[in-house]
DNA sequence: TCGTTTTTGATTAAATGTGCTCGTTTTCAA
DNA sequence: TTGAAAACGAGCACATTTAATCAAAAACGA
């Protein structure tokens, strides 16, 4: 009675499906057949079920898992992706901020990485519309002015036209900004126009903008531009970045710096 | 004289239920049968009263534990103490939202009280100067939008002139404001100017504004003013309120609500 | 003791999940 | 562009699970 009880629940032939695209990040539908051990027609409930919920992307012969790449990480990010380049950007930005700047802070972890180092300063002023870097800066450290503006949930950002309203009144020596995309063709790409609007508004207010951004955003491109490439005074990025972007980026007269 | 209790009561068997989900986070009914030696008729109805309590999630074929929901390392000093009062408080200030208001959430523990209850509404529009707040209310719920300004660090708020910026632009149907001292001679105060300054610019931006303060708050003054007693349409406090305070506040012509 | 209420177990019809077949769509290479 | 192979969705049959209903057992109060 109990023989074909060997059958899994639904929901944990769920897990088990988004366990593998955590592996792998394309299946095809006759792996995950001998790998769950059901026919293809469950599989392809199985997907259709995950689909709607939004935690896969279907193609023909297969499922991808959501968010590839060039979408927005869930904030539990903290210390996961590329920390080491993260970290080291952080403290070559650091390097350009001079005593008693007013620097701005982007949302987006690489910023976050240099909030943190920030934590201890005490004679900058900062500027920032990420709810995390004010968490971080919380306890101490610069002086800290938020834009204030609409919540966004998924960046835990202040966005759209009422951050207008501040940053019209603040003066800013040194924006830092992160971006989603890089590209000589698009120049720099965010997912949510807000978003961008509130970026592209606070490097318009800055003498100085830099670009913080891990190597894997280059030459990616995402949904709404926030600028042009010649609106950073400079790049900063990890040297895991390929020779063809160096050489592309050089040509479009962008100075990056490698770290 | 229990002769032959050979049959549990139902809160045992629930008990057991639960425990057994955290060893192993899915389980089929098949199996409760027979860890816990009952009908599959009564499991069934077992896991129908705990899925209604929020302790479960059924599946065809078996039962989920409910996803360990992220508990907030929310490092409350002040919001422990009297914290039931708080919490009456903050519930008999939820009957005066309407659906689609515009709340104003002010500093403060007793608000912040209020701001954990709103965390599921999904109707109102919330404006707040309070990252505490923005913190709760950060995995979701109403559509939450920052003042800027500041940041305080003691009272984890944004203050100061720069938080008119914001406020100037929106409308609030109901603003709750705490206090540290409310007494009939010198009305509302607290310790900071610049908080001061956001907590009367709020108020003057809103249709209603409600007092939410516990009885310790009655008679005593601090340092700067932030408002009349008239300024506030309604006060609710706790029922600790001494007769003398009632009284001294009734002839004032302040309406009190007490829980 | 009796009658009432609550809880449990059994029965049955409805709902759900799975695998199969079959016609259609997509993909890839000629 | 065209044709073949692969993949897909829809419908069907079969098995399992579930909800609804009812009867029996236990607990309760008088």
């Amino acid at each position: 009675m109990s023989n074909i009880n060997t059958r899994e629940l639904s929901e944990v032939r769920f897990q088990k499906i988004c366990n593998l695209l955590k592996d792998k990040d394309v299946l095809r539908v006759e792996e995950l057949v001998t790998a769950l051990e059901v026919s293809p027609a469950t599989v392809r409930r199985d997907l259709a079920e995950l689909e709607k919920r939004g935690d896969v992307r279907r193609i023909h012969g297969g499922v991808l898992a959501t968010a590839p790449k060039d979408e927005e990480p869930l904030f539990d990010d903290k210390a996961s992706l590329a920390a080491d380049e993260k970290q080291r950007i952080a403290e070559s930005a650091l390097k350009l901020i001079r005593p008693r700047d007013v620097v701005y802070l982007d949302g987006g972890s690489t910023v976050l990485a240099l909030a943190r180092l920030l934590a201890t300063q005490s004679t900058v002023t900062v500027v920032t519309n990420s709810l995390r870097v004010a968490q971080v800066l919380s306890n101490g450290g610069p002086k800290m002015i938020l834009t204030g503006g609409e919540c966004r949930l998924l960046s835990q950002t202040m966005v759209g036209p009422l951050t207008r309203a501040v940053l019209d009144q603040v003066r800013i020596d040194i924006a830092f900004v992160g971006t989603l995309g890089v590209s000589v063709d698009c120049g720099l790409t965010t997912t949510d126009p807000a978003e961008a609007f509130t970026k592209e508004y606070a490097m318009g207010r800055a003498a100085r903008t830099i670009l913080l951004t891990d190597s894997s955003k280059f030459g990616k491109t995402s949904f709404v531009r926030f600028g042009a490439l010649d609106k950073c005074s400079a790049v900063i990025t990890d040297n895991h970045l390929s020779q063809n972007e160096r050489k592309a980026f050089k040509r479009a007269g962008v100075e990056l710096t490698l770290v």
